[in-house]
DNA sequence: AGGTAGTGTGGGAGCGCTCCCATCGGTGAT
DNA sequence: ATCACCGATGGGAGCGCTCCCACACTACCT
C-alpha cells in the first residue's frame, strides 16, 4: 500500500518517501544521496537525483532539525541598539563578511539586535529554545552576561575582541596593540614629540591593547610616557572633543594626537579648530578604524585600517569548526582559537 | 516506566511529556496551557505553569513547527545590495517599525537580501522550502518576478507601494498621490510658477503616482502643464544632477524644481548651484522622503515625509492577518488590504 | 429516573526526517 | 569450499510536538 505516491493526496510538498518511492530505492538511501554521503554506488545516486529534480523536491527542515537536533542556522548578534547599527560602518563591513563566508554553505544567518533590557530577554529565551547552532558576538564589553549565558547553554559562540588577556571563548580580533604602535611610531618618523591619546571605553579590552601599543611605542623610542598626555575617551564625537579641550588646557604645547577612533578624532578636530591649532601644521592628527568619516574629513584623516570583513570572515571560520567539534567527539583540535589580524596604517594629509 | 523523567537521563532539555508527568497531566493539557487555551481549568493551568517554571521548560521550535506546519517566522525580503539597504534610512525606519510591531509576536523577523542572482536564487530555494510563515517585500519594481512566486508557493506575502493599480497582492503604500500634489501646491502657494518635476524610476508605481499628482495639483489649480519640465529621473543623485541641467537649457526660465526623492534633490542642487541659480531665491527645491538628507542640506530641504516607520508596522498587521486567515478556513474577511498613509510636507529654507 | 449537553482531560496517531542496525551479495584469504 | 569482511541498501525506531477523538464527569432539563 505504500508503491504509489505513499501519503495520499500528493497536494502538498513532497516527501522523502515520495521520492524514494519514485526513484525505487528506500527512504535511507534518498537521505544518504540528499546529504551527500560517499556511501551510494553513482547509479543509485543518479536514479536519486533525477527523481529528486522530477518532483522539486525540497527537504523539510522543520523535521530535519527535530530528527538531527540542529537547526543549520546561526546568529549574529549585536548588543547594541539598531541605530548604533545603521550608523556604523563597523557592522555593515561585519555584515558583509559574514555574508560572503557563509553563502557557499547551507547556515542561514540571523541577525539579531539585543540593544534594549527587552530584547534581551527575547534572545535569551531564544537561545534556551536552542534556535540557532552557533552565535556570533560582536562588539563585547567586559562585564557582558551574555558570553557566559552561552557557554552555560553549551551553545558554540566566537566574539569579535576578546574580553581579556584570560578569554576563553574563541575570537577574532585585529591587532590593537600594533595598530597603535604603528600610528605612534608614524608619528614619530615625523617629528612629533608630545603625542597625546585619547583612549575608548577602558572597559573594552581592545582599547586598553590601544593605549599599551602608544605606551610602548614611545618608550622604545627613548621617549617617557608623559601621563598628562592620556585622556579617557569613550569612542564618541563629544568624548573626543572634550578630551581634547582637557588635553589642550593641561598640555597647550602637545603636537600630535592620536585618537582611538575615527568618530573620536572628528571630535578632536572640532576641538582643535576652536583652540586655533591648524592641523597637521600645528597638530598633526590620527585615528583609528579608517572608515568613511576619516576619508571624508578636511583634511583627510590618517587612520589605522582594521581588516573588518576579513574578520567577519575568519569569525564564520571559527565558529563552523567549532560547531563541527561538537557534533560527533572528535578530538578538540588544538588550533588557535584566538585569532588576530594586521593593521594598517593609512596616511593621508592630517599627520 | 513514564512516570520520574520519561525520556531517561535527564541531560537534554525537558520535553511536554517530562513537564506533564511533573505535573501530573496529561501532554495534550500541557500543550494546551503553552498555547494558551482556554479550555483549561484554572488549577491544572497553575499546576502546569509551576511545572514548567521548575523544569525551566522552553518548546522545541523545530517539533513545533514539523507538527503543525508553521514556522513562527517572517521574513522582510530586501531585493538590494546590502550596501544600498544600509545607505537609505528608508530601510532601517522600515525595519524599526516592523521590529517594533512584532516584538510583541512570537513571530521572529528574518532580514534576506536578494541583490545580486545569486541571493535571488538562494532565496527562491529558501521559500520553496517554506521556511517563513510569511514575507514583507520591500522596494519592488513592476517587473519583479518575486511576487509571483510567492503566490505561486501560496505564501502570504505584503509588498511595500503596489505594482500597479491592479495590485492584487495586499499593500502598505504612502499616498503618493496626495504627497507630490502637497508639494506643488506649496510651491504654487508661495508664488512659482515655471514648476519642473524630476520623475522617479518610472517602472516604479509610486513615481508614476507623484507625477500624476505633480501634473493635477497644476491643472487643478487653472495652469497647463507644460511637458517640458518633467524629466525622467532614477532615483540617485547624478540622476537628479542631469535632469536638472537638461531641465535647465531646456526651460531656463523655471522658479522652482519638485524631485522625487531627496537624493535627487541633492543632485538638482549641485546642478543649480554650478548654474548659478540660488535657491530659494531664483529657484525653490523640493525633495521627497524628509530623510536626513534634508535636514543637513544647505540651505535645508522642503520635503515630503513618508511616515515609514508606521508603514512596517501597518505591514506586519496586514501579513499577521494574512497568515492567520490561512491557518482555518476561516472566511476571507473583505476588509481593505491596501493601506494607503498621508504624508506630510515639511516646509524648510529651500522654498 | 433517563436523557442531553457541555467541560476538562488523556493519549493515539502522525508530521518528515536522521540514525543505526540488520541484511544481502560479492571478495579475498584460508 | 568456507569464512570473515566490506560496501551498499532497506527500513524500524524515534525526535518532541499538535491535532483530534474518546472518555469521564457534572449539571441541567424533562
Amino acid at each position: 500500500m505504500a508503491s504509489h505516491g505513499a501519503r495520499g493526496r500528493s497536494g502538498g510538498r513532497p516527501t522523502l518517501e515520495e521520492v524514494a518511492a519514485r526513484a525505487g530505492v528506500g527512504r535511507g538511501t534518498v537521505s544518504r544521496v540528499i546529504n551527500g554521503s560517499p556511501r551510494v554506488s553513482d547509479a543509485t545516486r543518479a536514479a536519486v537525483e533525477a527523481a529528486v529534480a522530477e518532483l522539486g523536491y525540497v527537504p523539510n527542515t522543520a523535521a530535519r532539525a527535530l530528527a538531527a537536533n540542529r537547526t543549520d542556522a546561526i546568529a549574529l548578534v549585536v548588543p547594541e541598539p539598531e541605530t548604533r547599527f545603521f550608523a556604523e560602518p563597523y557592522f555593515s563591513d561585519m555584515l558583509r563578511g559574514v555574508g560572503a563566508e557563509l553563502s557557499d554553505t547551507e547556515m542561514q544567518l540571523l541577525l539579531i539586535f539585543a540593544g534594549s533590557d527587552r530584547e534581551r530577554q527575547r534572545l535569551a529565551q531564544y537561545l534556551a529554545a536552542h534556535r540557532v547552532d552557533g552565535v556570533l558576538l560582536v562588539s563585547v564589553h567586559a562585564d557582558d552576561p551574555l558570553p557566559d549565558l552561552l557557554s552555560q547553554l553549551e551553545i558554540p559562540a566566537v566574539i569579535s575582541g576578546p574580553r581579556s588577556a584570560a578569554e576563553t571563548l574563541p575570537s577574532v580580533d585585529s591587532d590593537n596593540y600594533g595598530g597603535a604602535r604603528s600610528a605612534v611610531e608614524h608619528l614619530l618618523a615625523h617629528g612629533r614629540r608630545r603625542i597625546a591619546h585619547i583612549t575608548g571605553r577602558l572597559d573594552v579590552y581592545g582599547a586598553q591593547r590601544r593605549i599599551d601599543g602608544y605606551r610602548d611605542a614611545l618608550t622604545d623610542a627613548g621617549h617617557e610616557v608623559d601621563e598628562g598626555l592620556i585622556e579617557a575617551g569613550d569612542f564618541t564625537e563629544e568624548g573626543g572633543r572634550r578630551a581634547t579641550a582637557e588635553l589642550l588646557s593641561r598640555r597647550p604645547d602637545l603636537d600630535a594626537v592620536f585618537a582611538a577612533s575615527d568618530v573620536t578624532a572628528a571630535g578632536a578636530r572640532h576641538a582643535l579648530r576652536e583652540a586655533g591649532r591648524r592641523i597637521p601644521d600645528d597638530v598633526a592628527l590620527v585615528g583609528y578604524d579608517d572608515s568613511a568619516i576619516a576619508r571624508h574629513m578636511d583634511p583627510p584623516l590618517t587612520s589605522v585600517r582594521q581588516p573588518i570583513q576579513e574578520m567577519g570572515r575568519r569569525m564564520i571560520d571559527l565558529l563552523l569548526t567549532e560547531i563541527a567539534d561538537r557534533r560527533p567527539a572528535v578530538s578538540r583540535g588544538l588550533e588557535r582559537r584566538q585569532v588576530v589580524l594586521a593593521t594598517e596604517l593609512v596616511a593621508r594629509a592630517s599627520s
